[in-house]
DNA sequence: GGGAGTGATGGTACTTGGTCCCATCACTAT
DNA sequence: ATAGTGATGGGACCAAGTACCATCACTCCC
C-alpha cells in the first residue's frame, strides 16, 4: 500500500511548522518546505491549496463541531448542545498527544499576520457552522447567532488555556470551565 | 495644493470597485486598476499595502469605534456604551451618501473568498478593539469579551440590514434595533 | 523670475506564490 | 510481461509584491 514514503501531507505539515518556527513564515519558501519533506513544489500544491493552509486542517473542525451539535440530546438548551460538542472535539481532536503541536502552531500563527488572516476566516466559518447547526436543532435564527458568538468565544478561551496549561488538563475540562465563565459574564437583559 | 489629479486613493478605490464588479476580483489586475485611475502599479502599492486593502479603510473604523466607547458617559452598562459607539459611527461614517458604495463593496466581497478573509481579520480586530475599549472603562476582562462578541454580531446584523434596506433608514436607527434584538436573544443564565 | 529642494509618480528588475500541463515513476491487476 | 492507475517531478507561465532609482510637478526662497 505504501508508495514512495508514507503520509506526504503529514510530512509537509511537519516540515512547514519546523521551518516556520526556525526562520519565520515569510522567510520560508514553499520549495524549501517541500524539499525538507523530500518532495517538490508541485506536490505541495497538490496537497494544499496554498502556503497558509498547511497549518489548517481544512474545515474538518467545523464539520465535526456542527455534527456534534446536531447529535446532542434533543431538547437541551443551545449552549448545552455546544457543551456537548466541545466535549466531543476534546476527545477526538484536541487530545493530549496533540497539545505540543498545537502550541507550536499557535506560536507561529501569533507571529504571522498572513496566518492570522486565515485563522480569522476559519474562526468565522466555525461560528457560522455552529449557528447553522443550532438552527437545525430548531433554535431560532437570532438565538442561534448569539449562542454561536458565545460558543466561539468559549472555544477561543478554552483553546488558549489548553495550549498554555502546564499541568495536563483535558480540553473537555477546560472547555466546560470556560463555558461556565462565559455564561456567568453574559449580561442580564436589563430592559 | 492639487497636483496631477486629486485624491489618488479615492480614484484607485473607485477604479478597483468598478473593475471588481465588472469582471471579478480575481480577473482584475492591479495594473488595470492603476491604469483606469490614470496611475501605475508602483503608485497603487504606495497607497495600499496590497490588492485586498483597496476595499478596506485601514483600521479607521476600529479606532473610531474604540474612541466612541471610551467617550461614552461614565457608569453606563457595557452594551450601552456600545450603543453610543454605534450611534457615532452611524453619524460619522455610515452616512446615507455612502450606502450605495457600501452595498456594491459588500457584493464584491461576498463573491470573493480572498476578500472575505481580509474582512474576517478586520472583524476580529474590531471585536478586539471593542473589548479593549470596554476594559479601559473598567469592565472586567470576561464581561468585556462577551459584550464585544455581542457588539460584533450587532454590528454585522445592522450593517447587513442598513445596506439592503429599501427605504432609507439611518444606520443608527437600524443599529439600535439590532442591539435590542440581540439583547433579547441572549440566553438567561440557567445555572 | 529662476534655481534648489521636496514629495509624489513612473519604470524596471527581481522574488515568490500559485496555475497548467505533460512526462515519468511506482505499484497493481490481469 | 503488459497495460493501466495514481502520485510525483519538472518546466513554463502569470500576477502580487518589493526594492531601487529616475523623473516630474509643484513650492519656497532669494
Amino acid at each position: 500500500m505504501a508508495r514512495w514514503q508514507a503520509n506526504p501531507q503529514e510530512r509537509l505539515v511537519a516540515s512547514a511548522l519546523d521551518l516556520f518556527a526556525e526562520k519565520g513564515y515569510e522567510n520560508t519558501t514553499v520549495i524549501e518546505i517541500a524539499q525538507r519533506a523530500g518532495l517538490t513544489k508541485s506536490t505541495f500544491f497538490r496537497h494544499f491549496p496554498d502556503k497558509r493552509e498547511v497549518l489548517f486542517g481544512g474545515d474538518a473542525m467545523a464539520t465535526l463541531l456542527a455534527d456534534a451539535i446536531v447529535a446532542a440530546p434533543a431538547g437541551v438548551a443551545p449552549l448545552d448542545a455546544v457543551a456537548h460538542a466541545l466535549d466531543t472535539i476534546g476527545r477526538e481532536v484536541f487530545t493530549a498527544g496533540r497539545r505540543g503541536f498545537a502550541a507550536r502552531r499557535s506560536a507561529v500563527i501569533a507571529a504571522t499576520p498572513e496566518l492570522q488572516e486565515r485563522e480569522a476566516l476559519k474562526a468565522l466559518g466555525l461560528t457560522a457552522a455552529i449557528a447553522h447547526a443550532l438552527k437545525q436543532r430548531g433554535v431560532p435564527e437570532l438565538e442561534a447567532n448569539v449562542a454561536a458568538q458565545l460558543a466561539a468565544l468559549t472555544l477561543k478561551l478554552a483553546y488558549e488555556r489548553w495550549i498554555s496549561s502546564t499541568h495536563d488538563e483535558a480540553f473537555s475540562e477546560v472547555a466546560m470551565q470556560a463555558l461556565r465563565h462565559v455564561q456567568a459574564a453574559t449580561p442580564t437583559q436589563s430592559r
